[in-house]
DNA sequence: TAGTGGTCTAGACCACTCC
DNA sequence: GAGTGGTCTAGACCACTAA
């Protein structure tokens, strides 16, 4: 954990607790040691412990309540899923889309990915086709891209048994917690290998999601991407 | 300047320097009192100064730079045409493109737009028909609903003296500020009608962007959907 | 060199939560 | 009542800017 001591001091304490975060010395919804205590182990003083507190709160990666502590958050990221694609949800009901990994290998990495992840290309990837569906219908195709030294556990896994989630697999099974993640949206005409899976004719408009997950220390852990016909999707976002 | 002493002191700090500011006690670009000044004027410690002056400065007021002072900042149109126009060229270049209002007229709110708007169908709307060009090409096709009654100044002025920035005109003009946005993203399989302006062949795919524009104080202010080339689109997200 | 904001200290008291 | 974060003090020294 290579400091630089030419940082401000609350700068080297938020790395030190976002990268302690990222390696799970606390669990999420787990309360951090109190600022007076934080303040002592790192030997700076609480308006400096606050400072640095402060930065993790704006990038979301922790939340304090008075009184109760300051505590590590649980992403959600099923609810992304949800905020990105409206499905026929009966009565509000939210439900999870069955997942299907059509295919597993492992593969280099191209160029893309390989940037993205920040890797040299050609670094040995696990990479998945999946298949999500509601009601057996289609609904997203994705490409995912992991770099194999993290996740080789998974190889260990058959992935009939991954369940719909895979953010909880990497989770128990390689010790590797997403904390966020970038997207980047465009659209398309569907090409004809994608659109098979999909059930859409050919030149039909998809939507295309592109996205890099981060660890609590911002280090790239995976890249996928995501198709979906237009018709079944919705966006929202607040710009301020 | 009713304070409410109940509320903590950078707070109270915060509004009477954000008051002073817009009752133009400082020009912009002209620097405020140094905070030592502050501190002793307001009756509170630096330390408090500084949360105060933060928040300004996450709100964008005013700026601070070291060894010069903290200036008032000038309201930057560019940069508000950045905050609200999330779509990047795919080369990731930004710049504003070209304005050109195709069509003006005064018109009955559908119910989509009053509904946005909070206002009742048929509502008299202003309505613009805006295509934005990059080096001649077309980029995006807006469809922009404003309500009659508050933006009624902007029908005395000739559409082509517009310039390429509505927001700064809802300000001078009508006296109304954009504060936030709200976006909903989807795509389509452009229709004729709208693929025309756009150089687009019919059934191309489009990204479509339906906005709110709100107020500070949350109004809905502006209704507008946007068109443009899949292809020419990337929109960037985080999420946490 | 004088003056600015940037960082930091070593506490204090308050508001709130939980027991 | 004990313990937490929220607010606030009254300074200090550092890094930077401009004359």
């Amino acid at each position: 954990m290579a400091q630089d001591a030419r940082l401000p001091r609350y700068h080297q304490v938020r790395d030190t607790l976002s990268a302690e975060i990222a390696a799970h010395k606390w669990r999420p919804e787990e309360a951090l040691p109190t600022e007076t205590e934080l303040a002592a182990t790192h030997g700076v003083s609480i308006g400096t412990v606050r400072k640095a507190v402060d930065s993790l709160v704006a990038a979301g990666v922790v939340e304090r309540f008075q009184g109760k502590g300051t505590f590590v958050r649980r992403p959600d990221f099923q609810s992304s899923f949800f905020r990105f694609f409206r499905f026929a949800t009966v009565g509000g009901a939210v439900r999870v889309p069955v997942s299907r990994i059509l295919k597993r290998e492992v593969t280099p990495m191209t160029a893309v990915v390989a940037a993205a992840l920040k890797l040299e290309v050609g670094t040995p990837a696990i990479r998945f086709s999946r298949l999500r569906l509601i009601d057996d219908r289609p609904l997203v195709l994705e490409d995912i891209w992991l770099p194999h030294d993290r996740f080789e556990a998974l190889l260990a896994i058959d992935p009939r048994e991954f369940g719909d989630l895979l953010y909880p697999l990497y989770e128990q099974h390689c010790g590797v917690m997403v904390a966020s993640a970038q997207e980047t949206l465009s659209a398309e005409a569907v090409a004809a290998k994608n659109a098979r899976p999909l059930g859409l004719a050919a030149g039909a408009p998809v939507i295309v999601i592109e996205r890099v997950a981060l660890s609590a220390d911002r280090q790239p852990l995976e890249w996928r991407q995501s198709r979906g016909p237009a018709s079944e999707f919705r966006y929202q976002v607040e710009i301020r």
